[in-house]
DNA sequence: TAAAACTTGACTAAATTACTCAGGTATTGA
DNA sequence: TCAATACCTGAGTAATTTAGTCAAGTTTTA
């Protein structure tokens, strides 16, 4: 399992879209690439992955960028980092359950329980929680707990 | 965050440790590695940092080799990845707080919420549940859902 | 006393991540 | 029309991290 600053960048720039869009026109990389200070190529690279993910979509030209592909309360998060990120498992055989000289190790169910419990997390949170009341919890962590 | 085959060898051999074990005698890395198929110089390297961590005591010497600290059902396995792995957060900023031009990103609350969860889920397991019964679901999903 | 087994530090190769570069193509406002 | 804007693509590269290796110990006991 491996979270990297491709996750945060998407999320980030992605909220965004919402912060810097005036009634639905697109949003410029430029815009969010001088904003989040990132390189402008790098997040035309993660943007490319969430429009091939069905995220976002790109509208070219002159006053072009690019707009949400579905209303932000139903793009999770997962979606967002299973698109742009390229190993989120956190066993160590895919799945396959060949870890351990071709058999189960004593772990796999640990990870991949872990991976459930990420997944769950993931994917209840859209990128319309984290855009509309950044300061505010979107999720209380006493509604996970039990 | 990041959990690496660190956290993997680590966790598979602490079971070992129970599973090789007669009354109480230390098992030798030796063993460990021949059955886990790790190199002896690579486990050697975790052990050091599972024994600095206080999970595990060495015996020196002839027909020497490693314990449990204590009892195996008190060993969690998030105290396992904290001793060996390097980088267990989430957020950008090592929960400082200043991700976003030294201020907290949007998704900051999102990473912090997620390593709250992943923690929670990792304390609660502890290393006697994988080395008793391997196949079993240690943790049911459903306790965890709802 | 020699073998077994832990101890330590330094080093290296492979892989991954983050980022850069050099070109495009599509669209539209002036 | 045409030049500016902004997306699009592939290739390359530097820095970092991970995984693994090497060499030279120390400690203990059969």
């Amino acid at each position: 399992m491996n979270f990297t600053t491709k996750s945060r960048y998407a999320v980030n720039a992605l909220a965004d879209l919402e912060y810097l869009s005036n009634d639905e026109s697109p949003v410029s990389l430029k815009d969010i690439a001088i904003r989040q200070d990132i390189d402008l190529t790098y997040l035309e690279q993660l943007f490319r992955k969430l429009r091939i993910a069905g995220i976002v979509k790109s509208v070219r030209g002159r006053n072009g960028g690019y707009v949400y592909a579905s209303h932000p309360n139903e793009i999770s998060i997962k979606h967002i980092m299973d698109a742009v990120e390229e190993n989120l498992d956190a066993t160590n055989c895919a799945g396959t359950s060949s870890c351990h000289a071709g058999q189960q190790c004593n772990s796999h169910k640990l990870w991949d329980d872990l991976n459930g419990v990420v997944d769950e997390f993931l994917s209840d949170i859209s990128i319309a929680d984290l855009a509309e009341k950044p300061r505010d919890p979107h999720i209380p962590l006493k509604e996970i707990k039990s």
